[in-house]
DNA sequence: AATGAACTTGACTGAATGGTCAGGCCTGCT
DNA sequence: AGCAGGCCTGACCATTCAGTCAAGTTCATT
């Protein structure tokens, strides 16, 4: 943002780079979203961006190279949405916020959790040393986090990765199969059905695991 | 099947073709998983079953043919889980037996909930009609079911659809986010881990339904 | 054994696509 | 104004890949 500003202010050529890049960014992760890796053309990209093909490979070397950005790009939101998990707070509040947070990037990164959902699903070829490293530390330490509220007695006992991997497949779900909700619900969910869902969600797994959530 | 062991019996060219075509269908389900529609060869498809390209064009006119063929069959399989959803049991019978056949079904077919995943995040060109007819009446259908047992009292109160989104989506990101998981796990569930988690799943839903589920 | 239909396959083709490049253009500095 | 470096792009190339085809081979039937 700094550098932004400082190229900003002696002229716009490092900003319009910037600008440059961020909508091709923006582009590649909507069309890798919608055809998955060797369905998305490079062709594509440039007409969603009204750029040239030629531009598209003075700015990212090569597919794979944006790609691995565009998947960066999204880890990267991922990661903001872990810190919602604050670890000083009472589980009910700590996992009330992670689920709201995730459930509202669903909504707003809807591309950016297709793209991941697909790298994983074909085997993480480009981020596989993001899973063993940023991903596992991060697990390992929130699991360590509900097994201490387990033995305060805060909640019910269950193994804390199957709790995780239930809140991430459900909120991801509705960025990854938004198609199909939406086919289901004759249209995009209205804001008062995602704070319903959002609710729904909160509310199942709290009891769940053994607090008397809300309502 | 009788058809298989007529042919069988008055020589073994219908049997035969019934077992490639079965082989060319088991290949491609694997190869379209793991690399997509766009990603997957028809050439990689032929090595995995050990068969020349050219007959794989024999026996599917095309590759967008052969993949509708696997979606077709994976959405059968779906179609079989969805009957241990049985409307005339209790909500706590009916929903922990279709939980732990979904978690099955997550195991045994991997490549096929993968299909379905990518078929669906990319919008369904192939299989809208699905999501339209069978998919609606039968969710339909289950919510109609799933109100009953909430006005009986048999049940908290909750939007059904939300619910059922969970169930999907906790079961299938087991198959579909796979590569994830082992890799935080150091390697595949076991059989023990994998009970745990149906069973950590069927707990939480069922306690977060109001339903006080064993243990 | 003869026959013809079903099956098999190596070699080929046309189209699509990732990537390159040479030359032109614009921008900001001196 | 003039210049240098970054930026832009149309045309082009090499490769990959779905799909074809014609010439074989196998097999059930008669």
């Amino acid at each position: 943002m700094a550098k932004a500003e400082h190229a900003e202010r002696q002229g716009n050529r490092a900003g319009a780079r910037e600008e440059t890049e961020r909508a091709i960014l923006d582009a590649a992760e909507r069309v890798f979203a919608e055809a998955g890796f060797g369905g998305a053309t490079m062709q594509a990209i440039a007409d969603l961006c009204a750029l040239p093909k030629a531009n598209l490979h003075y700015y990212f070397a090569s597919k794979k190279q944006l790609y691995r950005r565009v998947v960066e790009r999204i880890f990267l939101v991922w990661l903001e949405a872990a810190d919602s998990f604050e670890s000083s707070a009472t589980p009910e509040v700590a996992l009330r916020r992670y689920i709201t947070r995730k459930m509202d990037l669903s909504r707003a990164h809807r591309y950016g959790s297709k793209v991941w959902a697909n790298e994983v699903m074909h085997g993480a070829p480009i981020i596989q040393d993001f899973l063993e490293s940023t991903l596992r530390e991060w697990t390992e330490s929130r699991v360590r986090v509900i097994r201490r509220w387990i033995a305060a007695g805060e909640m019910r006992e269950v193994d804390p990765r199957w709790l995780l991997y239930m809140i991430w497949a459900t909120t991801q779900h509705y960025a990854d199969f938004a198609h199909q909700i939406e086919t289901l619900n004759d249209g995009p969910l209205s804001d008062a059905q995602w704070d319903a869902a959002t609710e729904t969600v909160c509310g199942i797994i709290l009891r769940g695991i053994g607090i008397g959530a809300g309502r």
